[in-house]
DNA sequence: GCCGTTTTCGGCCCGACTGTTTTCAGTCG
């Protein structure tokens, strides 16, 4: 759950316009959720967070399009939410009706909902009848058998939402990609091994690669009569902790860590993602936690169908199936087949056949859109007139930019680090140190920083003389200092290859509001020695929001800037803590021409290879090769950097 | 609340599972 607030934004002092782009597509957000709580027509609420997914996601200037009236020309903006956002937009102020369910609705509820097996209606019912208002509340009217005389309710349901009540307790809702991951690739890998598994793959939002992971999908192709056997092998598996329910189709479970024959440990850390993420005891939460993961038996045949089902997103599926109903048919995730009365495996029979997702995909003339991309983010559009991009991979980079050693707060030394990228294999790497101001975080002084650059090019000299094509770039990680300015003196930035600007004092740029924040960045991102913005929401996934910003504005500004021949980049942080620049915004930094450094923040050896999460996140974000500096060789990097 | 070459009403993606019912509603993905 995140910890924003549930008021509407107040509206800026000057305007308009009054408020941004992310500030409405929250509002609306909220809505949907409030109005679900209220009760409201479900496609009224959908229209809500259709509006809240449409206008977060939008590339022109929402004032402009408000100013122009174009806002009622995109397709899910009507008469309702438009006038409301022209209005908040245009005069600071939110429809009345808008601000009295936000006024009357009790937080509790909304924390309810976090709940699992607990709804909106629900909800809804109990705080009508027994007058519930928070998680505390519900657990002890539960507890006095209050609830389950209700009508809807039982012994089962009562006991239902306590076991929820627990487990909301016990650990937060989603895990962070890298943990998802290996969850899931142990788990399938396992599930893979038994006799009569066929085929297995992980589905749902692990494989899309998103940054967070609610729970595991794995499907496997089993054949009828050994599905019995093959699922009473996987309840026996090492690693589960509980079963939530074994079906004919489907087994539910959690696991936990004993999974892991390896036992489970995290990395060397940046010292302020590890003060974000609640310090040492959160290893000790992250080694006691758990995942659900659900398990689907289904005949080969349909594998591929029900594979690309679980897989998701919802949206993409919508997508899909709207596909083929403009072809008259079907699509479910038993198969693609006529209209008819039969349901479920039996009508199956009549589909079309798929051993592969690319044959379904065909079968709706659409070009095969890899699981990344699969969020109805134009990907339908681009498949159906074949210009889906050609993704990075990992193998195409030659090197990272953004990476620590000794000098500041690194594990590994200058050496260990050039020679841990030469030996996976890159062309180049950059260091860049902590600036004094981050003093948590050893930041080097000026003197440290030039003598290191000194060695640096000592090192560079070396590997020329001996013939060997690799180079050290030497770099800042330089703290934002107060009114955008960077945190050492002109002339020592002058000297070095390059700076990466980044906001660390996270307290101050977490009190101020969104304007005040894009103002200073503006700022940092005009001094001719930035070169990259690095981690530019400042987010720790699982841990804290990143500060207010503009980033549109802010890719718009660099955009600009490279437009006029200066180099000025995006850092796509790899952190697997960070992810940070958003895939969403990715996408949008290629299409504005802003390039990208996908950045491993490595502050280890080891640290290096969290570039892999970058690379995930880079497809998801639709980059190419072109979009991303990493493709460069170290010649035609330094001609970038002007070096 | 949105949408429309069946256009101002009546739809809006689809199915499994669960617990409650005796034919269905709520939740989830």
């Amino acid at each position: 759950m995140s910890g924003g607030s549930w008021a509407l934004p107040k509206a800026r002092k000057a305007g308009p316009p009054y408020f941004s782009r992310n500030q409405v597509s929250k509002s609306l957000h909220q809505m949907a959720v409030l109005l679900e709580l209220d009760g409201a027509n479900i496609f009224r609420t959908r229209s809500y967070q259709n509006g809240s997914r449409l206008i977060g996601t939008l590339s022109q200037d929402l004032g402009e399009l408000v100013e122009s009236g174009e806002i009622f020309e995109l397709k899910g903006i009507g008469k309702g939410l438009g006038n409301a956002i022209s209005n908040a937009v245009s005069d600071g102020v939110w429809p009345d009706d808008w601000v009295d369910l936000h006024t009357n609705t009790p937080a509790g509820l909304i924390e309810m909902l976090g709940i699992p097996g607990v709804g909106p209606k629900k909800i809804k019912f109990l705080h009508d009848e027994l007058g519930v208002l928070s998680v505390a509340d519900l657990k002890e009217v539960c507890t006095k058998n209050e609830v389950s005389p209700l009508k809807g309710f039982g012994k089962k349901s009562q006991q239902k939402i306590l076991d929820g009540i627990e487990l909301l307790a016990r650990f937060s809702a989603r895990r962070r990609l890298d943990v998802g991951l290996r969850y899931g690739q142990t788990f399938l890998s396992m599930i893979s091994a038994l006799d009569g598994v066929e085929r297995a793959e992980l589905a749902g939002s692990a494989r899309r690669r998103k940054e967070t992971i609610g729970d595991l999908d794995i499907v496997a192709a089993v054949q009828p009569r050994d599905v019995e056997r093959v699922t009473q092998e996987i309840l026996s598996l090492n690693g589960i902790a509980d079963v939530k329910g074994a079906g004919d189709s489907k087994v539910s479970v959690i696991l936990d860590t004993s999974i892991f024959e390896e036992g489970f440990s995290l990395g060397h850390l940046d010292s302020k993602v590890l003060e974000a993420i609640g310090g040492e005891s959160y290893e000790q939460m992250e080694s006691s936690g758990t995942i659900d993961a659900q398990v689907r038996l289904v005949p080969p045949h349909v594998f591929a169908y029900t594979l690309a089902y679980f897989t998701g997103s919802k949206e993409h599926n919508i997508r899909m199936r709207q596909a083929a109903q403009n072809k008259g048919l079907k699509l479910n995730e038993f198969g693609l087949m006529p209209e008819t009365e039969l349901t479920g495996l039996e009508a199956a029979a009549t589909s079309l056949p798929a051993l592969t997702e690319k044959e379904i995909y065909k079968h709706l003339d659409l070009q095969y859109v890899t699981p990344e991309l699969r969020e109805d983010m134009g990907e339908i559009e681009a498949s159906a007139s074949n210009t889906l991009p050609e993704l990075i991979t990992l193998s195409g980079l030659q090197g990272a930019l953004h990476n620590h050693t000794t000098l500041s707060d690194g594990a590994a030394s200058l050496a260990e680090m050039a020679d841990a990228a030469r030996r996976i294999g890159w062309n180049w790497l950059g260091i860049a140190d902590h600036s004094p101001s981050l003093v948590v975080a050893n930041g080097a002084s000026a003197e440290d920083l030039l003598a290191q650059y000194d060695t640096i090019q000592q090192y560079n000299k070396e590997w020329k003389d001996s013939g060997i094509d690799f180079r050290l770039f030497s770099g800042v990680e330089s703290d934002i200092l107060e009114d955008g300015k960077l945190d050492h003196p002109d002339d020592v930035l002058a000297q070095i290859d390059y700076v990466v600007a980044s906001v660390h004092a996270m307290s101050r740029w977490k009190g101020r509001d969104e304007s005040q924040n894009t103002e200073d960045l503006l700022t940092c991102l005009d001094h001719p020695a930035t070169t990259v913005l690095g981690h530019p929401t400042g987010r720790i996934l699982q841990g804290r929001d990143g500060y207010e910003i503009d980033l549109h504005a802010i890719l718009e500004h660099m955009s600009q800037a490279n437009k006029e021949g200066q180099l000025k980049a995006v850092e796509l942080n790899a952190s697997p803590y960070r992810l940070d620049l958003d895939w969403r915004l990715c996408k949008r930094a290629k299409e504005l021409g802003v390039p990208v450094f996908i950045n491993p923040d490595a502050h280890s050896v080891k640290g290096l290879g969290d570039i892999e999460y970058g690379v995930m996140v880079g497809r998801k974000g639709w980059l190419e090769k072109s979009d991303v500096m990493n493709y460069l060789t170290h010649q035609e990097l330094a001609m970038r950097l002007g070096v």
